[in-house]
Order: structure tokens, then C-alpha cells, then sequence
RNA sequence: CGGGGUGUAGCGCAGUUGGCAGCGCACCGCGUUUGGGACGCGGGGGUCGGCGGUUCAAGUCCGCCCACCCCGACCA
């Protein structure tokens, strides 16, 4: 708790950031290098998340199970591109027991080794396929610059991993992941995001198929949000990942991996937020309601209290998640700022006035000052608060993807495009070549985001070279 | 690893030519307050990043080291 105010978005977005993760108490600084602990607020978000997402998968077949923290360093040497993508940001474990180990242990910074050599223990015929694992856990990446939920050092996430006898199983689990994903983003979030194929430069080391969901930040930087990897028999062939088919032939395993990690909850800050601090959508929301008392002395305490009790009650037991705000130290105007900045979507108050006439005073975080705020009687509450937080869910995804679109531009040259990328995105034809992809990096330090699944179809002149193109692809700095 | 910066109470900072280590917020106690960030009074809290040097005397001067932050390269 402090009376200190954020600084604006326009003063310091990375300022206003940061302090709002700590303020809000969604996470903190760890005595560990690049690291952070989740406080409970942040966790509760996360739970609310994963919990959502557990059902969905759940519900296609998916079942989780847990793999070691720590994995031998030959298994990354297995698969060429995953050993160069990942050696620079490994942390290793030499010692143990006070001896020195034989051979030096990885700390996991992803599990596609492990579960590859586990998975080739577990498969021999195509009975047995496919698998569809998924991992709840945290990885470790010794990042550079590290910032809390959107790169830490230790950062948490569910990683699933996946083994099919075809390329077309394999690649329709991508696809149907991607656009579970997609949904979360979509239904819970309330972030409006851009499905597609990352580039070959984009791509997740071992990977023939990266795709992912992008997401629009306020300050227009873009966040990848969720990836789902395709893999082909590369990881398959590394890790002996063999299975006898129908004919008696012995094949490569296709496989997958695909996961969503706490940066989502760093976009759900960047989206939604507001000056005031958080805006947390409904649905996810670790406190859907906070419920303030007011009153001036013990009279009126003891009237509103019994009031207060009773719209707890009744919404407790219709499964909104509130919270009883009755600190008596504080006053609650002090109330009110504080819950706005930690993201509360709705603020029920009662008092004298409103026992008097049978009501409560609502307010809404998603709109500003009276525009929120109205009155309504305390008969069937719990059904005008669940009606009143699906509004606030919708007006959260509205408002986000009318300011995506709004900033989301179709460059007519070079020129333009380089203005755009540097406050928004930039949706283009490119024709593929790598070269001219890393022209733009090196002249606006935007990036291929993806190549959107959704395509306007034709074809048109590269951006950048003006050669032939038949695709169109975001370009934007990431973050 | 390159460029820049900062280390003094939980947080933010001040500390002059070297001379009793301070302020604001937070925290604890008591009282008054309470419909948009309340106030009064009284308290507790320090290896001044570390080590070494100069000096009667070092937060302050000198040397070395360490940590963290910002900007790049890397990245979910």
C-alpha cells in the first residue's frame, strides 16, 4: 500500500509499467538475477488463466504430466539448430552433492530434449500414438535485460509436447492449439490478436512451423503472446522417436510443441491498463468485485455492515469472485483508488444513503469517472453484477481492437513504412527473402510479427525490394 | 560483452571546505476522522555496497572490487 500515483503512459510507459507490477503487488524483484516472485494477486491471475486453458485442453484430448527440472547437456547437442538457438542462454548445474558431476546438467530453458527421450521410450507401435502431454512448470533462459512477465529469467508456463503419426495430425495439433490460444486471447484476455506463421528468422530453433498469436501493446509494440511449433521428424530423428505403422514400417514420429508463459499476464497489463493502473477483464479477474462499506460511526457501521454482509452473501454464492473491503484505516476514497489501480473491473459501495433507500453505488473500471457510475437496488444484485461484468469483458475486447486496427497501417512505400513501424504496425507484402527483412530490422528495429493466416488473396510488389510477393506480413518492434 | 548511470533506513532522496547520519513516504502506538488518495501527537528502524589506503577524524578524499539500473546485441 502506498499514496504514491503511477507517472503517466506518456511520461514513461516503461516506468509506468513497472511500477504498476509492483504497486498492484502482481509480482516482485527476487533476490535472483533476472528473476521474479509471483505474488499472490499475480498468481491468482495466473491460476485463473491456467485454469481456463487446462479445461480447453482437457478437452482435446490433452493430459498433463511432469518432467525433470534438470536435463543432461548431451541432449541438447542431439538437434543442430535447438543447441545453437539455446547454449547462449543455458544455465548449468556442475556440482552436486559437493562432487563434481560427470556430466554437467541443464537447467530446463524448454523440454522438447527430455520429453523426446522419454517419448522414444514410450512409443513403439502406432497404438500408441498420438501423445498429447502437456507440462505446467517454469523454464530458465539466462536472459540479457530482463522485465517483469515479459522477459525473466525464470519465467512460468504450460510447454506441451505432442507425438503423430503424420504430418497432417502433427500440423493440425498446431493449428488447433494456435487457435485454442486464440480463443483465450479472445474470449478471456480480451486481447485481439493476429494468428500466422513466423518467419524462417522468426522461427523457434529446431522448428520447420513456428506460428503464433501477436498482440498490440498501448506504446504499439508488438507481443508474441502464444507459439505452436511444428517439428516435422526433426526432434523425432534427434531423440530416435520410432514407431512400427499399420504395414509393419518402421517411422519417424511427427511431433509439436506449443505454449502460452506469464508474458501474457505482462499483455493483459499493456493492453488494458489506464493511467489509473490496471484493468483486469472480468473473466480472469482475480476479484471480479471489490465491496466497500461506508460509513461515519457506529450506528451507521452496524446498518451498513448488515447490508454489506448480506450483497457479500448473495454474490459469494452466485460464484462472483469478491472481495470484502472493511479496513477500517483507510478512508475510502483511498479505497477506491486503490482497487481501480489493481484492476477491479466493478466497485459496489454502501452506504447510509443507500441501506436508507435499498440500493447500491456501482462503479465500472473500464469507463472514466461518471460515466461508470450508477445506482441500482439491491434485489436480484447478482444478476445485474454477472450482466454488468460480460460488458466489461465485451467493452475491454472492443476498445482494444478498435486501437489495434486503428494502428495498424498499409505503408504505400519504403519510406512510409518506416514512419509507421515507428508508432504501429506495418501490414505489407514481402516476398519472402530474408535479406529484406533484416533491411527493416536494421533500419527501424521492426520485425516480421507473422504471416497472417488471414490473407487478402493476389499478390503485390515486395515493400522493400519491389519484387513479386504472394504474401503480406505485420511488421513492428517487438517486444 | 560494448556505451551510460546509480549504490546512505522498507521505498524515494539530501548530506556543504572531511567534524554528532538526516528528510519525506512507509511501519508501530494513541486519539480524532471516513460518499474520491484524512489529520494530530508520540515511537522504532542504519555494516552509508564491500575491501584496503590517506587522516587526530572518512558517507565525504584515493585505489581496487562487487551489485543493480538504462541503451545496444540475444529472447516466450
Amino acid at each position: 500500500m502506498t499514496d504514491e500515483k503511477l507517472p503517466t503512459r506518456e511520461e514513461n510507459f516503461a516506468e509506468w509499467y513497472n511500477q504498476l507490477v509492483l504497486k498492484a503487488e502482481l509480482a516482485d524483484y527476487a533476490p535472483v538475477r533476472g528473476c521474479m516472485v509471483v505474488r499472490p494477486y499475480g498468481w491468482m491471475l495466473w491460476e485463473n488463466i491456467n485454469a481456463w486453458l487446462d479445461k480447453e485442453f482437457k478437452a482435446t484430448g490433452h493430459v498433463n504430466a511432469a518432467f525433470p527440472t534438470l536435463i543432461p547437456m548431451s541432449f541438447f547437442e542431439k538437434e543442430k539448430e535447438h543447441v545453437e538457438g539455446f547454449s547462449p542462454e543455458l544455465a548449468v548445474v556442475t556440482h552436486g552433492g559437493g562432487e563434481k558431476l560427470e556430466e554437467p546438467l541443464v537447467v530446463r530453458p524448454t523440454s522438447e530434449t527430455i520429453i523426446g527421450y522419454m517419448y522414444s521410450k514410450w512409443i513403439k507401435s502406432w497404438r500408441d500414438l498420438p501423445i498429447l502431454i502437456v507440462q505446467w512448470g517454469s523454464v530458465l533462459r539466462w536472459e540479457l535485460r530482463t522485465k517483469l512477465f515479459l522477459r525473466t529469467a525464470e519465467f512460468y508456463w504450460h510447454e506441451g509436447h505432442t507425438a503423430h503419426a503424420t504430418s497432417e495430425e502433427a500440423k493440425e495439433e498446431m493449428y488447433r492449439i494456435l487457435d485454442i490460444y486464440e480463443k483465450f486471447s479472445y474470449e478471456q484476455a480480451a486481447i485481439p490478436v493476429i494468428k500466422g506463421t513466423k518467419s524462417d528468422s522468426e522461427r523457434f530453433a529446431g522448428a520447420q512451423v513456428t506460428t503464433s498469436i501477436e498482440a498490440m501493446m498501448w506504446d504499439k509494440r508488438a507481443l508474441q503472446s502464444g507459439t505452436s511449433h511444428y517439428f516435422g521428424t526433426n526432434f523425432a530423428k534427434a531423440f530416435n522417436i520410432q514407431f512400427l505403422d499399420r504395414n509393419n514400417t518402421l517411422q519417424y514420429c511427427e511431433t509439436t510443441s506449443w505454449a502460452i508463459s506469464s508474458r501474457m499476464i505482462g499483455a493483459i497489463i499493456m493492453v488494458h491498463g489506464d493511467d489509473q493502473g490496471l484493468k483486469l477483464p472480468p473473466n480472469i479477474a482475480p476479484i471480479q468485485a471489490v465491496l466497500v462499506p461506508i460509513y461515519k460511526n457506529l450506528d451507521e457501521k452496524s446498518k451498513v455492515m448488515e447490508a454489506t454482509d448480506k450483497v457479500f452473501a448473495e454474490l459469494k454464492a452466485a460464484g462472483i469472485r469478491i472481495k470484502m473491503d472493511d479496513r477500517e484505516e483507510v478512508t475510502p476514497g483511498f479505497k477506491f483508488n486503490d482497487w481501480e489501480m489493481r484492476g477491479v473491473p466493478l466497485r459496489i459501495e454502501i452506504g447510509p444513503k443507500d441501506v436508507e433507500k435499498g440500493q447500491v453505488a456501482l462503479a465500472r473500471r473500464d469507463m472514466p469517472g461518471r460515466a461508470g457510475k450508477s445506482f441500482v437496488s439491491q434485489t436480484a444484485l447478482a444478476q445485474t453484477v454477472s450482466l454488468l461484468l460480460s460488458e466489461i469483458q465485451a467493452s475491454l475486447l472492443k476498445a482494444a481492437t478498435a486501437f489495434r486496427d486503428a494502428n495498424i497501417h498499409d505503408p504505400k512505400d519504403y519510406e512510409e513504412l518506416k514512419q509507421i513501424v515507428e508508432d504501429g504496425w506495418a501490414f505489407s507484402w514481402w516476398c519472402g527473402d530474408a535479406a529484406c527483412e533484416a533491411k527493416v530490422k536494421e533500419d527501424t528495429k521492426a520485425t516480421t510479427r507473422n504471416i497472417p493466416f488471414e490473407q487478402p488473396g493476389g499478390s503485390g510488389k515486395c515493400i522493400v525490394c519491389g519484387k513479386k510477393a504472394e504474401k503480406k506480413v505485420y511488421f513492428a518492434r517487438a517486444y
